[in-house]
DNA sequence: CGGTATCCATATTGATACTG
DNA sequence: CAGTATCAATATGGATACCG
């Protein structure tokens, strides 16, 4: 039941777009990060998008999920070497929205690094 | 009234996200098309959504309309300087598209040339 | 040719509360 | 700590018809 794509940039946006997916990954490009990291570096996400988008990007590959099976419970994501393909895309979509924000003097946020 | 971001990503995301947005400007980055043109470009998007992708494109400053006032009508889309800026985005979709496509075998389109 | 308008279906997103 | 469940709101998508 694979889906047909018009072009490539279709098939990119399938997996990787939406509000969220990419702002993960763009996170997880700097390093494993544990749930409540991630939750705490990107507030203005719900904890039902972020364990829907991270459950989605684990079906997709992009995403290993690792639980350290202590108490209390310790549960880290990573990328995956897949995932670490997208490293140009989301670089490209940072150095956008850095440059998109100046010109535009809007107020913006960082990841630390 | 500006929307504040977490980070550049989210901006980015917020401007050029979206299922449609990213396919249109990848075939605009090519040159000028025609609203006819795009439309047989993309046939899995609605009428509606070119319309309207194209209209918000055009307010955020990436797109710019022209009307060659002729009869029948005659309308070409381009993208604007912004727009232009936004080549290194489109570039690794599209780079990341194919290679995914081809790490899944799934078939593709592709644009021209 | 290049659109709009209308109506409807589905998907995405979010707030809140709850659990092992 | 790391999630899930539920409900409600909003956004997105599509079919069809119509217009200058």
């Amino acid at each position: 039941m694979s889906k047909r794509y018009g072009c490539p940039v279709e098939l990119a946006v399938d997996v990787i777009g939406g509000k969220w997916r990419p702002v993960i990954l763009a996170h997880l490009k700097e390093g494993a990060h544990r749930y409540g990291e991630l939750r705490r570096r990107v507030p203005d996400m719900s904890e039902k998008m972020l364990a829907q988008r991270l459950r989605e990007l684990q079906a997709d590959g992009l995403v290993e999920r690792v639980d350290r099976q202590s108490r209390p419970a310790h549960v880290e994501y990573h990328l995956t070497e897949e995932g670490r393909s997208l490293a140009p895309v989301l670089q490209a979509l940072y150095d956008w929205g850095v440059a998109r924000a100046e010109r535009s003097a809007t107020p913006i946020g960082h990841l630390p690094r």
